[in-house]
DNA sequence: TTGAAAGCGTTACCAA
DNA sequence: TTGGTAACGCTTTCAA
């Protein structure tokens, strides 16, 4: 019924070993012999067989790339720089190699779960983005499964999350704590002392530090007035708009809003604009990421770059074994402070 | 070195084929001996060999997702809707599906790579979303591999895209051309005659049958005066933003923009904010799709809200056999006019 | 440079 | 209800 490798064999009068070198172009076969067999395969209509290959090779062309929120453009942009470094030349059976995006929602369970699954396929190499759960059994069952993968000769990368000790999976993650800092600071500069923050979910790394990063500024300049005004939520708008209305509610004279990310920052401009304020005049707003389409929608908006796509990018060809891991398994990026309209002094 | 099938057998003192059904759950087996083979799973830390598995079952647990661009959410949204679909109950392996989304990037030989790499992988399913390329000739390919998909059992499902004839893809798909007449008749009805028109990419269908729409509601409504004011681009901000000023050059006095979709119209806005135009006081700007952040990005944006996640996860269910097909294999599917801010009459 | 044949780890059929 | 055992289609030594 479905077309094999000897059937291509038989019609090109080679041995099915052949073929296969012929396909997996890592064997030397002398020019004529690899026409044959590659017309064969034409007139056929052949197809390779994955999991057949997958089997002998015990190495699959697919790689696993996990993602918190496929629907957010931050995983979006990530989950794209990875696919496009992944296919390329080497690699087996035409050096196709398929990109597993996994959306866990940010769920530990199913992070797990397609971790599983992942090994289970016998993945090439495995890419995490985004933020760590903080929780300790978490922590240690995926350390866990890190470590089994690589075993098996999975290459495992992070990308936006920090190195997890006890295995050899690389790091690329990106200075959360210093954009932070550096995103209150400014707004600090222009002499803002109410600050509200929307923070996102506790126990993940991006929350905390960048948070951190927060409260390390407020430190520094010995501003106090601030220390109260911190809301937590989830990566996305509604928790923005909610947080905002909470934190309005509180402090009616906050002058400024730092939000854990962009998402989380349009949100809070769409209740700013319900109360009545406006973006920057009398309340500034200071996001994180630079999504493409903040600066559209939110022309004011200050936030802090990170260079997401190159990162991601660079992420996927360490895992293709294409660009050397950094020194000591961890590279930390920094990001660029972008200044629009929304550096609005406080109003009087 | 890593453990398999037999070893579970050995250490549960049944056979292979005994540990194989207890995995698959498809078959009776006694309900101690089940304990015991769980216990021994467990025990060793087993996990199923994906590929020897999809092997011998001559199908795997892998669902395709084909998507124009994963970092735009329109396509993030449908993808999240199929893959919370794709997981449950029943199915081989503990019920455990891996979406495998391939981010094509509109490219029609990018397309048919990930159409051939999921045949490959034999496939128990692909969903190919979002609009389809009009081209004959890769039409014709795209068809063929449809086909071969569906002979080689791969259950196929058309989402947001007309049905291919000549194969057995079914297809949950938009109503484009009734949204685009919608919007235009509405932006018709407050008395606007000069509406420049941002389209998508030709030989799209989506681009096609959206702009349809809008000549049909300029035709109904006897309105010449926008015809030479439709402009083609890509679905991106870049594409607004350039499209608007390109129509705004040739006709200042429009009062109005019909983007293909909400990423344009944000562009759009961008460039009138350029132009020193204010929306909707100056003009006016529908878009087409309602993604989340649109309503905070642009409040005052008029836009035709498509049922993506709902009609993203029927497709899914359908893919997984879980839902009937639509009667004649094909539904499309309305959107629903959504009138915020942007109804200003036109500008005296 | 090519061929022969032994796996790779499951599944599923046939018996028992 | 369980076991034995051929496939499944490819890769990869080992020989030639």
């Amino acid at each position: 019924m479905t077309v094999t490798l000897a059937d291509v064999a038989a019609r090109a009068q080679v041995s099915p070993a052949t073929v296969s070198r012929v396909l997996n172009g890592n064997y030397p076969v002398a020019a004529a012999t690899r026409e044959r067999v590659l017309k064969a395969v034409d007139e056929l209509d052949y197809v390779l067989n994955g999991p057949a290959s997958a089997l002998a090779a015990a190495t699959s062309d697919l790689v696993g790339v996990l993602v918190n929120d496929i629907a957010d453009p931050f995983f979006g942009i990530m989950a794209s720089a990875v696919q496009s470094e992944i296919v390329g030349p080497g690699g087996r059976a035409g050096g196709e190699r398929l990109a597993v995006v996994c959306n866990t929602g940010g769920s530990p369970e199913r992070e797990l779960t397609y971790l599983t699954l992942l090994q289970r396929q016998r993945a090439a190499a495995v890419v995490l983005t985004g933020g760590a759960i903080e929780d300790e059994a978490h922590v240690a069952a995926v350390a866990g499964k890190l470590r089994r993968l690589s075993e098996a000769g999975t290459r495992v990368v992070l990308c936006g999350r920090p190195p997890v000790p006890g295995t050899d999976a690389v790091s690329v993650t990106f200075d959360n704590r210093g954009g932070g800092r550096e995103l209150t600071r400014h707004l600090l500069s222009l002499g803002h002392r109410r600050i509200g923050y929307v923070a996102g979910p506790e126990e993940r790394t991006t929350t905390r530090h960048r948070l951190e990063g927060h409260r390390e500024a407020l430190a520094d300049a010995g501003v106090t007035e601030s220390d109260d005004l911190v809301v937590h939520g989830t990566y996305d708008r509604a928790t923005g708009r909610a947080a905002t209305a909470e934190l309005l509610r509180g402090a009616p004279d906050l002058t400024a809003i730092v939000a854990a990310n962009d998402t989380v920052a349009l949100g809070a401009c769409a209740a700013l604009r319900e109360a009545g304020l406006r973006v920057p005049e009398d309340v500034s707003v200071a996001g994180f990421d630079d999504l493409p389409f903040s600066a559209d929608a939110v022309p004011a908006l200050t936030t802090v770059r990170l260079p997401l796509s190159d990162t991601a990018a660079r992420a996927g060809r360490i895992a293709m074994g294409r660009e050397e891991a950094p020194e000591g398994g961890v590279d930390v990026v920094g990001g660029e402070l972008i200044v629009r309209g929304s550096t609005a002094p406080p109003r009087a």
